[in-house]
DNA sequence: AAAATTTGTGCAATCGTCCCCAACAACGTC
DNA sequence: GACGTTGTTGGGGACGATTGCACAAATTTT
């Protein structure tokens, strides 16, 4: 089926050995001009690529990184990619893309997946069912860069890159303060998840710092993260039937606050009237929404270039690096009618 | 720094050839069933993984299939991605996505660079620049299969996988006709995509049937199919512009879609009581927009999965395959208040 | 008991590329 | 003229896994 062209057939057809092209090829001072135009010509004519594949065996190197994130089809991490591709690309590294879509099982697969793949690094945000990260360990003991981003664990010394979650979770709640709510719940993902902690440590300062008390029923988890929505529904519900009834929800994530709309929609709620919504998302579109939710934005595409220039200095160290870096970046309220 | 576990490593160890520990793993009748197990318990210890690099370079195949989209970053591509995956991961491939972002440039360096590191097949939607495809002629005529989606070229002849483009944007152009509109504008990609064509010629028919001359002020291309946020305000501006201004648009695209919404907005024009808009679009929040946007919502996730399906059978096909298919899924009109 | 068969294992080539080490020419030097 | 010194090129062994073939030992057949 599909020959491609290789080395051989250039020392074939030019009557050289093959260490003679390679030289040419990768101009070595010590060709001569003469025969590094002849090859250089005919490699040219019939469109001569090298192998990867035999280059990746080589080196033990493969020049591209792989990424793991829940979802694409997730504004926050395909802004990311996005981020992500654009350094990885000027660098001439290529990115694997796989998607975890929250579970454990498949993270750990696609982990071994891509290692044994031969990528030189990855690019890592932790499934919201992960608690265990000895896929993780194994692979970082033994030497194979990894730069965590949004959703890191505590146990692995490694660069990581988040956003600042705990002031932003601070800025949402305190911003639902200043309009006259003290009633306000919370609905965020899975316990363990950092991204969880910190934004629900933020919920619970700016609460304190205002003089409010927390109420433990006001809070809840949805351990999907808002993949699956009947729990969302189910969260959303039991909050609404609570005899003190909140009269705001912030919430820390992108599918949570787009399925806690719908919910509401659903439940006849209004919004921003009967209760008012903040949450943490990166839709582009929350403008159109109606009425246009409130929300804090990560900045995406610059942490995913952060992460990969952190990841691209990890591969291409010389002696093994030894100090690793937590790099926060800041988020942004963007006040809108809710 | 990072050195996995050879089956070199294993023979060394056990006191035998690098064959027989390989037969060993590959569990063949001719090792005696003392030395595979022998060899298999230790491979285990020592968590032996094969090296995928060194077998792709011996079966010239890598398990593998690339994707090659505009961008992840859009509801329809990041759904379709999910319906490729969920095939290629059960059948045991691996998926390589990346992203044009509407660059003709970018689509060829991509294409090369997938076909170069041994992709067993491609599965492809074109960038809206793309006009010459010559960089996938080449590799089908040296027998790289390939499965066109969505974005279909007419010159090549292989499997292809469109949604029916012609029937939705007719669907689409007489719901608003039936709603009482006679002035409708279609707002549209660039002019040789197939599906900018089949959406215009869905929308041409619409208005004949219903006998609503045509007028060619009423269509508006956008080269970047709404990439570009200003081509999109520009195109709105000057429909808007006419001093026969138009009543409802039909729009061919999710981001020209949204980009028109925001527009429309900005311009504090009312939807739908100025101007009634049906658009393309996979978006799932299109509920909580302002006014809920009627929508043409394409069967992205199956698209990618009978793509797949198709690209595999490609692959896995013993004899070359002569006979190409053409499958047309069809589209769903999603009522809502516009 | 000799021949034929089966059984288990190792050798070596292969995939495409690179690179260390020779080989050999042409040249200059003493 | 014998000996280095360049400047170019080829040979051959990696990298990791598979596999046809050869060869030994163990078993069965004649």
């Amino acid at each position: 089926m599909f020959e491609p062209v290789t080395i051989k057939d250039i020392a074939k057809a030019l009557g050289l050995s093959t260490s003679t092209i390679s030289r040419a090829l990768r101009d070595t001072h010590e060709i001569s001009a003469a025969t590094k135009k002849l090859v250089l010509a005919y490699a040219k004519e019939i469109n001569y690529q090298p192998n990867p594949i035999a280059l990746s065996l080589k080196e033990r190197r493969s020049k591209s990184i792989g990424v793991v994130v829940s979802e694409v089809a997730n504004s926050y991490f395909s802004q990311a990619i996005n981020g992500i591709e654009s350094i990885a690309y000027d660098r001439g590294y290529h990115v694997i893309i796989s998607q975890t879509h929250e579970s454990y099982d498949r993270e750990v697969i696609n982990v071994q997946h891509l290692a044994s793949r031969s990528v030189d690094g990855l690019v890592v945000s932790l499934s919201s069912e992960t608690i265990d990260i000895s896929h993780f360990t194994s692979l970082h003991e033994r030497g194979l860069p990894i730069v965590f981003f949004d959703r890191v664990p505590e146990e692995i010394d490694t660069h990581k890159v988040t956003a600042d979650n705990e002031k932003g979770a601070y800025q949402a709640t305190a911003h639902l303060i200043k309009n006259g709510y003290r009633n306000i719940a919370h609905l965020t993902s899975s316990t363990h998840l950092s991204i969880s902690i910190e934004r629900l440590s933020g919920y619970k300062a700016a609460l304190i710092d205002h003089g409010i008390a927390i109420n433990p029923l006001y809070i809840k988890h949805c351990l999907h993260g808002g993949m699956m929505y009947e729990e969302t529904e189910k969260a959303i519900k039991e909050l609404m039937a609570l005899k003190d009834r909140p009269k705001a929800i912030f919430i820390a994530g992108d599918r949570l606050s787009t399925g806690c709309l719908t919910v509401l929609k659903t439940l006849k709620i209004d919004v921003p009237n009967d209760i008012a919504v903040v949450g943490f998302s990166n839709l582009d579109v929350l403008d159109l929404f109606s009425p246009p939710l409130t929300s804090i934005r990560q900045p995406a595409f610059e942490m995913g270039q952060v992460s990969t220039t952190m990841l691209l200095q990890l591969i291409e160290a010389k002696y093994p690096v030894e100090e690793f870096e937590k790099r926060v970046l800041e988020t942004n309220l963007y006040v809108r009618a809710t």
